[in-house]
DNA sequence: CTTGGATATGAACGATTGTTCAGTTACCAA
DNA sequence: TTGGTAACTGAACAATCGTTCATATCCAAG
């Protein structure tokens, strides 16, 4: 036996992805086999290796995939035209964009370690791209009066981390709606920066 | 050959949690073996086996003392007079206590899944317990009026992680000290429940 | 001077790891 | 109907894993 009926390749690929995300996330990196992660998709090990060069490699797609696609999805977000109307949009689109794919910021932000100095770089290049989006909104917010900050480079960790705290506890079907947490972190946001 | 010159124990045993602590947090429990830790002591691995049970109740212990010291620090920490003191001194300690052991903060959040469900439901209970700490500063402030706040439990974890965060990005000898940190991190707790 | 416990070695255990590869099958184009 | 290739298996590789244990050495107490 060995090729099943039907081809396969453009299923079988997404969902070693799928399966690789779940487990990473669940387990860790380091504590996930490649034979754990064949047999989620219901295939042996080797076959793996058809869709990706290492396990190595199948961790930095992962994380690749997911910063490309936060940055993209906040270039394609409504801002307003105020500076504090971008950082609201910024707020509410963070908790929003975290709370659908909480396998991936998991691993995003729990695997740095896992990956070799060059992918590191890779990755740790398009976070500080994101952080940079809100300093320049800090920043716009400062220049305009509308803020009131001491330090943008710190109020923007500050806020970063707050929100992404959010995916810590958030459970689905708990007692608030995404949407009353967002307005609630909200409030929280503009308080921190003195608006 | 088996036992060095002069009696050990008393050293060894801390030197092996100490060498574990450091290398857990910066490879991860699952990527390093009992092998690795004992060299760095400088000692082979089966004499690990002295000092704990095994590779789990390591990490157990490691993580149990940081959230008994956690705890233990803060009861001692004074407090002053208002609520509003209460949370000035929790947000100062919170950010002075967690930046002196960066390693073992790390591992205590990072490390959770690495436990199995009865040493889990450990160190959940006494996580529990210190946002408690938290939520009661808030609540007593709630009542007393000083503070503006539509959920304590929501703000207790918004702040939590906003201080915690700090640890992911400070370096010391960076453009901050300590204590200025603190005080901008003050400010924006501060605002962040309305006072 | 002997004895016994504390402290450590070093070899060994079976299990599992990431990865490679020759062989096998199912599909599609000609 | 036939060939070629894409998709996959199953076995094998050396390396490493956590843990155990018989053995050896050192120190303190009697």
């Amino acid at each position: 036996m060995a090729r099943k009926t039907g081809s396969h390749s453009e299923i079988t690929g997404p969902r070693v992805r799928a399966a690789a995300l779940t487990l990473f996330a669940r387990h860790g990196f380091a504590a996930v086999s490649m034979r754990q992660i064949a047999r989620e998709v219901g295939v042996q090990a080797g076959a793996l290796y058809l869709y990706t060069k290492d396990k190595q490699s199948l961790l930095f797609d992962l994380m690749r995939t997911h910063m490309d696609e936060l940055l993209a999805a906040w270039a394609d977000e409504p801002k307003g035209d105020t500076a504090l109307d971008a950082l609201e949009a910024f707020s509410r689109f963070h908790i929003r964009f975290h709370l659908e794919r909480p396998d991936a910021v998991f691993i995003a932000y729990m695997e740095l370690r896992n990956l070799t100095d060059e992918n590191f770089a890779a990755i740790e290049a398009l976070r500080r791209q994101y952080e940079g989006e809100l300093e320049a909104i800090l920043r716009a917010g400062q220049e305009a009066g509308e803020l009131d900050l001491s330090d943008i480079r710190l109020s923007s960790m500050a806020i970063i981390a707050m929100l992404t705290g959010v995916n810590t506890w958030y459970r689905e079907g708990g007692r608030l709606s995404r949407e009353a947490v967002a307005d609630r972190y909200w409030d929280m946001v503009k308080g921190a920066v003195g608006a």
